[in-house]
DNA sequence: TTTACAATAATTGTTAACAAAATTGACGTC
DNA sequence: GACGTCAATTTTGTTAACAATTATTGTAAA
């Protein structure tokens, strides 16, 4: 295997996404530059670019001469994301329900994502779980086949991560894969209503399943937090 | 007034969304790093900055080693951003029902704006018309008070801007202000059903008049393009 | 006149160095 | 022992220089 350097900024951010939805990087957690480019092989400017890209979405938090760090959503925030979360996947369902309807719609890989989410279920591997229904809404916005609406939706799921590793007293069913397997019969049903019922409810369901009696969180090291 | 060093990305991207919105920056033109920093006080990494942001959220096209240029949308693109316009102001239009339901919604500044809308309709002032007409649409989001759904529409104002200067055989009514005030009514009126109808139809609207049997563009200059 | 190729110029990509600010730790005082 | 001050260190902000690539211009041959 070569040595090859990394010169990608999407890279640093993709890592970075993969980091929160392990819950390996919690919220507050300080970046410096400097460590991940001695970490992997980025050159600080490359860390910077993605870093950038981050503080954009709103998943790094920067202020001037000071280390990012990793959002800690307030309970208002949390709020305003799932709303937007519904807004958008909203728009993401209905034009799945028309798809199908018109028999453009291939729903083989969420179908096997949702059986590998009840099998993870059966087996209580929690973490492997809330990994897996992030990718889940993901999925979800991808066959649409819509890129801009994939990008406003991306980086609202790490930032939902988040929130629920400030929020959420216990990781099992807060995202329910039960819901999961609904929405999808209700877009093989071809019936608009009864889908955006489904979606609508799942979402409020992962906020009020929420305590927003917050508890602080210590842990603010990160070697070894990646990969 | 002090010379005062540009040092803020932001306002490179404010720079070229307006120049956009006043259809100064035409789809396709090439925009150099140096050339920003000559015209202004940018540094070259502001500019940078800059448009990798405009990069990220697809009004500037970036290949590597060349210069960056402003996004030149194709039909099945155009048709892609206003479907993820439809999801995002749908939302913002529930949003906004809801909350005027509860009197927790202030629409004077909306209110005022159609008023200006349709005077420089009388005027044919069509210019400046679309450039409020855009204003409009950012303003709807804004109301609601959540700037994730205004971060995840924002982009998609002047992609359609752009798209609207490659395929709109006539600037007049592009965006019809008439179809604006109707919407405001709908709000007024507390039914999310006839609002949802209102903003559906104007953005569907919006694309059936444009003409996608397209023709070049020429213009390729871009000094005195701003401001 | 057109085409292909070579030389030049302009622009972007990348790295490094320095300046400025914030964090950390030690020391002394209360 | 707790608190605050000051110096030392670390980290970020900014600029500049160089390398690599592309675009342009000019020349010559078909």
């Amino acid at each position: 295997m070569t040595t090859t350097l990394h010169t990608n900024p999407d890279k640093v951010v993709d890592l970075v996404f993969e980091a929160i939805l392990k819950k390996r990087l919690k919220p507050g957690v300080k970046l410096s530059e400097i460590s991940l480019q001695e970490e992997f092989g980025y050159s600080r400017a490359v860390v910077r670019q993605g870093f950038d890209k981050l503080v954009d979405s709103g998943v790094l938090i920067h202020k001037k001469n000071q280390s990012v760090r990793v959002a800690y959503p307030t309970k208002k925030e949390t709020k305003q994301i799932y709303e937007a979360r519904k807004a958008i996947e909203n728009g993401v369902i209905m034009i799945l329900v028309e798809k199908h309807r018109n028999n453009e719609l291939d729903l083989s890989t969420i179908d096997s994502l949702v059986i590998k989410e009840q099998h993870l279920h059966e087996n209580s591997e929690h973490a492997k779980l809330t990994r897996l229904s992030c990718d889940f809404h993901l999925t979800l916005a991808e066959l649409c086949d819509n890129k801009f609406l994939v990008d406003s939706l991306k980086p609202l799921i790490p930032l939902s991560a988040l929130a629920a590793s400030v929020y959420a007293d216990i990781e099992s069913n807060f995202c329910s894969f039960s819901e999961h397997y609904e929405l999808i019969e209700a877009i093989k049903s071809n019936d608009p209503v009864k889908a955006s019922k489904a979606i609508n409810t799942h979402l409020d369901r992962c906020v009020e399943s929420l305590n927003f009696n917050s508890k602080a969180i210590k842990n603010h090291s990160y070697s070894h937090l990646f990969n």
